[in-house]
DNA sequence: GCAGTCTATGCCAGATCCGACATAGCGCAG
DNA sequence: CTGCGCTATGTCGGATCTGGCATAGACTGC
């Protein structure tokens, strides 16, 4: 649970300290930035169970599938403002959002 | 649970429309609006709990006291980015926020 | 190899947001 | 009423984000 999550953030085009793995972010930015992966990753699993491609999510998010593509990869110019949005768009209630957000819970193990 | 609402929608900036309440607003528009209330509201809970003023906490925010105003406000002009980092700065964890954003879960009861 | 489909990356102009400042409103002690 | 601490509102320049377009890359079937 390390260099994967690295590599999702340098695909992002945060730019990871290449040593220092992600230590030079601050508590609440690393917190924040994994905000942003989550949702990002919720947005393509939602998209993929919907069977559609980034194109089509475009079209019912009206914006283009550069913005989609960059949205699930959590790009830097992309805010958790779109990203919830388009959540919202695609069908996802708050619930959903909350489980991306805090996985913890585990409602009962199953 | 409704009158409440609107006025803080209202407040906020956000103009509902006057009679049909924000029915004018799509169902992902005010899941999106609702969130942003949620985290507004926790981000003012949190300050008052840390018995802090709106010009302390920017100081700790590294921003004015009006921005922290209209943060609480869920003002228009504030993001989803600025209320989560927010936050985290003073010292929500993820846990909180996926609380803020999905009260359901009841984690029995207590 | 080439075309077709899907996804990723770079760039831009217009829109939006951020922090800052000024100032107005509010509640309360003196 | 006046002053004082705190919060709310309006505005602005500079920074950041957004959608769109162009294009590159990855993968598949032919």
């Amino acid at each position: 649970m390390r260099a994967d999550k690295r590599k999702k953030l340098e695909r992002a085009g945060w730019t990871v300290g290449d040593a220092g793995d992600f230590l030079g972010l601050s508590v609440e930015e690393r917190r924040f930035v994994e905000v942003k992966l989550a949702l990002a990753d919720g947005l393509r699993r939602r998209r993929e169970d919907l069977g559609l491609t980034q194109g089509e999510v475009a079209k019912r998010l009206g914006s283009s599938q550069s913005r989609v593509a960059k949205m699930e990869a959590a790009h830097r110019t992309v805010t958790t403002d779109l990203l919830l949005k388009s959540l919202f768009r695609l069908g996802a209630g708050p619930e959903d959002v909350g489980r991306l957000l805090a996985p913890r819970p585990r409602r009962r193990a199953a």
